[in-house]
DNA sequence: TTGAAAGCGCTAACAG
DNA sequence: CTGTTAGCGCTTTCAA
């Protein structure tokens, strides 16, 4: 049977014989006691199995530990490694990470942020710069640190650390034109959540029309970015038969399912057809041919943000650069 | 410049001209009010954007609406998966995940789940069976509902979710025994951290040594599990060309690698060597050669577990079983 | 239907 | 070096 531990700061004090401060003083190991004390103290707490509350103590002294993480999805690895590189940090400054994922969902993701916020966190971080204008004012006014992940186009609230989407697509373009690819087509996944692969495309045509061409073929499929809908998309362009000599996927995964295809179909890459993807993902460095495509310093971002959100740090936008990846796909 | 939203119940209260518990009543929607004083109190609260304490509410009311999940890694698909099932399903219930990281070290989950203990969490939910006994001590003696996830072989605190690990491996060995290979190696990671591919591999000789069999080659590389580490170890074992007709792989990230790497060389796939994994990834499907691996089911483990970390349960042991994919690498 | 008052468990002055 | 005393912002009796 589970026996709640219900030890207070008090208890401890009583057994230990001293006031409930001298506990909290040896306990969080601030201000001043003799040894002799400590010993007591610590020996009483450890015999009462005395667990500290963190939610009476953030209480009693304002700031808390907590820092709220809102991101899109956890569907591939992008945003587990924007995670993992900011809870990595926070933990070393011993902050904790609350999480909640909108699934791309805006509305969502603005009463994720507000519920959040109930929590006091010392910082709020959360993707990108688009949010409900709502959810703007929820963060503006918070007076709580705020740090926007993984983009840079576009005005910041406080802290912004990443890159620009926009800068990801024009390189992309660049890549391929010098190349020499000339009839390129997009395959892309739901533009209308995904804000960054939006500004992605834009930047990637931008380059397109001032070289005086455009998209032979695109198509979106309208879900979540998958392998399959890499796949599915990819085979949709290849039954319309344009003529086209490279195709730009929204990211790694959707590339992947292209690069397959083509593999699967007999189409040669990039002979037949170029591949070239975004993401930097690791399975792409091992394949046949590494797929050529811009790696993003996801960790790095998270742990940055982490840094500057436990740091007393003025409001400041961090450009962490991407680095195109030239493979063998395209 | 950010200014802090200072205001409090008592500050809603006063606007409204009511007293702090009906204000209170009115925002939870709980107890009685008349429909006049309720429009006041809501008019004042958003004229002043009062943002509830849950900090306060918590330590008032006791029940806290955290649950915290500590994972061992956010490297691969797997985890991240798990927490997208939990996740989900605690969002729809009003609870809010707490994550921590352990990186496959046993005793910084210690010092996690004490530290996640300290939010008086509503639940916890931790990975796996094997804990320090330090860090048993404190879960069995929390009185917080604990869940374990993933592994089912061996004693539970509270309640576990999973499948047994043992079995998968049992299964995959049958699976290779069926298919005609008998000089098998293994590759794997580091198993002194991951118990439960430990267990995998357990069952997976228990079987060959059954059938009068043993593993033909071992290799374990002494790092987390990835792709390039599944490369390094086929490699390895292929260097000390042993006469090999098949490979069991720690997991699909580990396959992958080898997967690629026969690819590159020119090896035939699975009629120079099979290949079996384990995890049922996405990409697994859709190569030339669909992965011959176990899929397990992580989104309904992490979903089942928050519907029972939030329901009022009886301490229990929930099997999800696995399915094997008999792919066309094995 | 509403308000007053007593905490929740801890931290932070402030005396001693 | 140590204890006492107020709160932190909210929920929850309990009366009115």
């Amino acid at each position: 049977m589970l026996r709640p531990s219900t030890a207070t700061l008090a208890d401890v004090a009583a057994a230990a014989g001293v006031g409930e401060s001298t506990v909290s003083r040896v306990l969080r190991n601030h201000g001043s006691f003799s040894q002799k004390t400590r010993e007591r103290v610590l020996a009483a707490a450890t015999r009462l199995g005395y667990v500290p509350n963190r939610i009476a103590g953030t209480l009693a002294s304002a700031g808390s530990r907590l820092v709220g993480i809102v991101i899109p999805s956890l569907a591939n690895i992008v945003f587990p490694d924007v995670l993992r590189g900011a809870s990595q940090a926070l933990e070393a400054e011993g902050y904790q990470a609350v999480i909640a994922v909108s699934e791309y969902d805006m509305a969502r993701e603005e009463a994720m942020i507000a519920s959040m916020l109930a929590w006091r966190p010392a910082a709020l971080m959360v993707a990108g710069l688009e949010h409900t204008p709502a959810a703007r004012a929820l963060l503006a006014a918070s007076g709580t640190r705020i740090l926007e992940l993984m983009d840079l186009d576009g005005p910041s609230i406080d802290i912004a650390v990443g890159f620009s989407n926009r800068e990801v697509g024009r390189a992309s373009a660049r890549h391929l034109l010098a190349r020499g690819y000339r009839r390129i087509a997009y395959v892309g996944h739901d533009l209308a959540v995904d804000t960054r692969a939006a500004k992605r495309i834009a930047g990637f045509e931008e380059v397109l029309h001032a070289a005086g061409l455009a998209l032979v073929d695109r198509e979106t499929i309208p879900t979540a970015s998958s392998i399959e809908a890499g796949q599915a998309g990819l085979e949709r362009v290849l039954a319309r038969a344009p003529r086209l000599d490279a195709v730009y996927f929204s990211n790694d995964d959707m590339a992947f399912g292209g690069y397959f295809l083509c593999m699967t179909r007999g189409i040669s890459i990039p002979g037949d057809l170029a591949i070239f993807g975004y993401n930097g993902l690791a399975i792409g460095r091992v394949l046949p041919q590494p797929l050529s495509t811009v790696r993003t310093p996801r960790v790095e971002i998270g742990a940055t943000a982490a840094r500057l959100a436990t740091e007393n740090a003025p409001a400041q936008r961090v450009d962490l650069g991407f680095e195109l990846v030239p493979g063998g796909t395209a």
